[in-house]
DNA sequence: GGAATCATGTAAGTAGTTACATGATTGA
DNA sequence: TCAATCATGTAACTACTTACATGATTCC
């Protein structure tokens, strides 16, 4: 029964590629995992809990080094959470549909009576977008700077991308859209 | 304090529209509503409930009808929820972040360790989106070929038209994405 | 008569957000 | 010394899904 949560899935492959604490993974969720994925740290810290009783992972930081000057709990990754985590990465996607989108809802159920507030939405939602697609060419230029290339950054380079492109469609139908309701 | 539902509104929108029971707006849900938004029946009906007691909506199959032969809950909007819905509708959107996406995640954690697991997501989901495109099309031309159009007709394509372009755009970056893995 | 679909609801449980709460450390 | 940020957690609450439950109607 129920939804499965992927917060745990989320946390493992963060822990795959590198050992960190709870605040350093809620820092890459606001940051670079935000292009495609969110944790509330609400939601973070009770999973790591959980993950530590499965024996998914450990925690490096000793219990009597803590809590001792400046040291937060470090977690790394147990081979049993590897396991699960490669076993996770294999299954089919589960989540297909389409989400939520509130500014196709305003639209639909708006249009009608009141044009000039849908396109206030449009144009709200294409000022977004601009801003997004500022913030990931910066994001893709700084990337590039860097000469050393390898298989994750192509992998960042992909993620951001994706949000590039889908920002810029965005932007076109939101033009098309404008078109249509000022006609 | 916490995430508000918006499931109200999805009612409020809908009965705006036309009156009907709570079945036919579980099959408008899952027909073409599903292109930007979902429902469960089992968060419909109390909502349902709920907005009776505000007085949002009122039910026009009297009591004393129920529950002779065949007579499901008709619902109307009343002038109150209009007022409630439309002031709704003119708040900015608050949702503007970008959803999880779960195949981003799975691709980002998994990249490096299984690239044929990763184009086999790919693979699948443009299959997906490939037959999303076949049937936003399909239904895009039975919209045109009506003779009568309108206000409602025209947002109606706009909303299939975004899923077509969303689509084609997703299509578009696997096929980049497949050959940056293969490479 | 039996299957599909019409039709409405409730129950149980998970997922998730936000606010509350606390305290240490760093640097201006 | 004060603000920002590092750092971890819990509490309260809402949202949501799925399964359970029931019964009428329609059409073959």
């Amino acid at each position: 029964m129920a939804r499965k949560s992927r917060t745990k899935y989320a946390i493992l492959g963060m822990l795959d590629q590198k050992e960190m604490c709870g605040y350093d993974m809620i820092q890459k969720i606001k940051g670079f995992i935000n292009n495609f994925w969110s944790e509330s740290h609400g939601q973070l810290y009770p999973t790591l809990a959980k993950l530590l009783k499965e024996e998914l992972i450990t925690c490096i930081t000793p219990e009597e080094m803590r809590p001792t000057i400046k040291s937060p709990k470090v977690y790394k990754i147990t081979s049993k959470g590897r396991k699960v985590l490669h076993e996770w990465l294999e299954l089919p996607i589960e989540t297909l549909q389409s989400p939520r989108n509130e500014l196709l809802l305003k639209l639909y159920f708006s249009g009608k009576h009141d044009t000039k507030g849908s396109i206030a939405h449009l144009e709200y939602r294409k000022v977004w977008a601009q801003k997004r697609i500022a913030y990931i060419d910066t994001k893709i230029a700084e990337l590039k700077a860097k000469k050393k290339t390898g298989p994750s950054q192509e992998l960042t380079l992909l993620v951001l991308e994706h949000g590039l492109m889908m920002r810029k469609t965005e932007i076109e139908w939101c033009n098309k859209a404008v078109k249509v309701l000022k006609k």
